[in-house]
DNA sequence: AAAATAGATGCATTGGAAGTGCATTATTGC
DNA sequence: GCAATAATGCACTTCCAATGCATCTATTTT
């Protein structure tokens, strides 16, 4: 089991107070936080560095951002090993209009999708949206 | 083979000068377009306009709205008969990460997705994000 | 240890895009 | 033509993302 202090300094991101907060607070999270999410829960620190804390998580990979289509990006830890890159990291995310969550469901993988000839696929973006299962009453 | 006023007028758009033009605007155009482009198209016209009136064709299902990730909405010109709900609609979108050019493939449509027992699916987004066929150069 | 360097944090400010309230203008139905 | 209704235009607001620069902190070098 790594510390938090091993998974940042494993990505070259130097440890200080601030992260490892922020990481915390993401880890205990069960749904992807927005930016606002982040300052309600430190309402003490400014805005700028929790602003460039999470940028900088997601640059190293520790962190993905989920355009979940409400327009405001929101963030989520990735899991262990995830280079954010390989097909098999890529996971569908389900945004429920009701309560306005938005979940990673990461043992869904994204199913492969053939695109025109010419055209070459990088990465993929799946957001399924509808009633999450607290919402949906069962 | 309808007219355009005859398909705003099937939707209860009323016709105008202005509506005509960005129907117009939008049936030309290959990809999808943000509101600065119409915004650029019609320098002439205020920008609250066009705003409402790509607007009003979305609420009317002439125009889907999409998420490309990028963070500003596009829009493109639904095929004929859509609906904008049913499954059979939703198609897949592709933004191009090197020209910033965002199109539908409409063609290819999105897969059965299953979710989790609770999680209700009622809409799905997806785009692939790489390499469009004119920058791939092929 | 002190100095030098690099990096993190905080404050102020900017920019872009979406959205709204209200007055004015155009269109429709009578 | 007149009244009602909808469309348009202008001004303004809100929200979130982003950045420049000063300051503080940690690390490295001498
Ligand atoms: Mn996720
Ligand atoms: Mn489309
Ligand atoms: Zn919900
Ligand atoms: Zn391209």
């Amino acid at each position: 089991m790594e510390t938090i202090e091993q998974i940042l300094e494993s990505k070259n991101i130097r440890v200080t107070a601030m992260r490892l907060l922020i990481y915390k607070f993401l880890a205990e999270n069960q749904v992807a936080a927005t930016l606002s999410d982040v300052e309600n829960a430190f309402e003490k620190a400014d805005r700028t560095t929790l602003y460039r804390t999470v940028k900088t998580f997601v640059e190293r990979d520790i962190v993905h951002q989920i355009d979940d289509g409400t327009g405001i990006v929101k963030y989520a830890l990735c899991e262990q090993n995830c280079s954010c890159e390989i097909e098999t990291d890529l996971h569908l995310h389900f945004h429920c209009n009701n309560c306005n969550e938005t979940v990673c469901l990461t043992e869904h993988k994204i199913p492969k999708i053939k695109v025109p000839d010419g055209f070459v696929s990088e990465n993929i973006n799946l957001v399924v949206k509808g009633m999450c299962d607290k919402c949906s009453g069962q």
